[in-house]
DNA sequence: CATGAATGAGATTTCATTCAT
DNA sequence: AATGAATGAAATCTCATTCAT
């Protein structure tokens, strides 16, 4: 599991990630400890080896922090819905949401997925879960439902990239065709 | 455009491509000019330098390479087509046959995406003027051309990087799936 | 001398040598503070450094304690014994008794012996000591006994650096050699 | 084996050899390479790094090239002779005439030993050999041929040691004295 | 054109030591 | 006395790029 921290550490760790998720957003996924560093306002770049073993744990507890508060945004906005194609509806808005303010976590997890497998994994299981339900009840179609869920996150994702390239693009337009694509997607022909 | 080049140099350039397609396919964009050197069985690094002004251009050139090949096969296989829908289906088809017989291209395409937006919309733009004309002669349903052209490659792109989580992947079943999603998203309801 | 401690202190840089003579044992002289400071099971560093003013006042307290105990241990196999031949015998059964039983104590020395010149001295004095005694009553040869004496740590130390190559040395067979060594080089022709 | 290498390569890895046997003499074994860096004056320490893998290959080149200068010498001055008495007596003076001539190597010898086991081992061996030709045509007692190649050359390591206690050393003294206890070591009682 | 060497900036990591509590 | 956090220097290693031949 994970070793004991104190609240003193425990905070500092969540600031250097904060830091990190803001950086590698505008920099890319190598950005340096040094960059890092000065955006979280430390004295030095030894304070991040300090609180993280390697590189790659910081990365990784960027991955965890940032699914976790979009896994929780999405989960706040679709828990509770009975119907399967409305959760879908309600994940596309969640999603496009959680676009719109916290850019920066949205930038960062695609920047960094290929570190991120298992993580990612997850998520497809989840959206997976809900297609069947959909299927089970007969408001679905016939597909795969694991590729459905990828290419529902794949579209997702390629809305995140689609952001950079395009930092003026319109959320509602992106919510509405988004939302028309999966429902197309899903719903019984 | 750009400066004339002699054979031998021309040579040169497309073998460092090619050794950087593959390296960067297997280990990430920011593959070290060793790696590549080394790929491609040059003497020294320097040799890159001495043929790309800087990392920068070496890794356009990547881009340029790999969506000219990517672009001409997908091409081969839609042009001459009349029908829109028929075309997306083409589409499909010959991507994920791109994505079975030239992995490392693919894969290569996804990682070095940030560095090539230019390259990325015109793909985008070319792939929206045939959902264009699928609306305008009455095949398609009523969407935003570019946002769907855009969805639809980042289906793509999601299946090249779900190819790494999962590299068992069956390519008839994801064609089979990807094909009725486009189709599904597209047609008139 | 030295500045007065309490108990509770004194007994802090006891416990911190000891995990230091094991740590720099097992991986050298260069053995960092956080390994002597898990050893010891301390809470940080920060208690070594609160203890000693800086490392090299550690290193000197270790090369102090290792010359006690060691130079304890073979002082009463070898005080009360008249003949400085046997003193000599014993001195060298003494000493591999010694490495047998206090490997981490042996190994430590050798390895911290640059750091130790000052130590090194007396005990080369004493044993120059007994060797002038054994040419004063004409049971030696005439020899410089500085330099014997040089010579017969050096053998002593050889050993324990042997050791380290050769884990499974015969301590008998090393004792009775050494043994001769010793006798053979100092006896009259 | 060994990579092939140029010429000029092959010069600017003897040149910062030559420069680490001279630091680590000086400084000890864990010389740093901006140290070493300037010694050879090199622009930077990143050149080290461009011919040497690491740490320990520079630090196994430099025990490789000290025991082939040290080794040559004494070969040079013991080979030939027939009786292994004179061989012996020889050995001794070769190896005081070397450390006067060459204290940085000898000094660095000693101080990198820990990383030198294995060529450490053939030196014992060589000896051993002499040895036991000494007991095979009976001009020797008996003793272990390989113990008493420990010992004599831990006598050998000794010297150099005392030599950095006490940089005043007579050598000539050392030499006879060092040579008396071999020979007394060895010859039939 | 190509080679091999060199450059020097930059990256991460380790560490003894200091300090506030 | 002890703790845990922080400091900042130093160390090694990597790398794209430059340059003389």
């Amino acid at each position: 599991m994970r070793a004991k921290r104190t609240m003193t550490e425990q905070a500092r760790r969540t600031q250097i990630v904060a830091a990190a998720i803001e950086v590698i957003a505008e920099s890319g996924p190598q950005a340096s400890f040094k960059a890092i560093a000065e955006r979280a306002e430390l004295s030095s770049t030894g304070l991040i080896s300090y609180h993280f073993a390697n590189r790659q744990e910081l990365i990784e507890e960027v991955g965890r922090e940032i699914l976790a508060v979009f896994g929780g945004f999405v989960l706040d906005r679709t828990s509770g819905i009975e119907e399967p194609a409305e959760v879908l509806q309600a994940f596309v808005t969640a999603n496009l949401a959680f676009l719109e303010n916290h850019r920066a976590h949205a930038a960062t997890l695609v920047r960094i997925e290929p570190d991120t497998g298992e993580l990612a994994r997850s998520d497809q299981a989840q959206l997976a879960d809900v297609l069947r339900r959909g299927q089970a009840d007969g408001s679905f179609r016939a597909f795969d439902p694991h590729l459905m869920a990828v290419f529902i996150l794949s579209v997702r994702d390629g809305i995140i990239r689609q952001l950079e390239l395009d930092p003026a693009l319109d959320f509602d337009a992106v919510a509405r065709e988004f939302g028309e694509l999966v429902s197309a997607a899903t719903r019984k022909p």
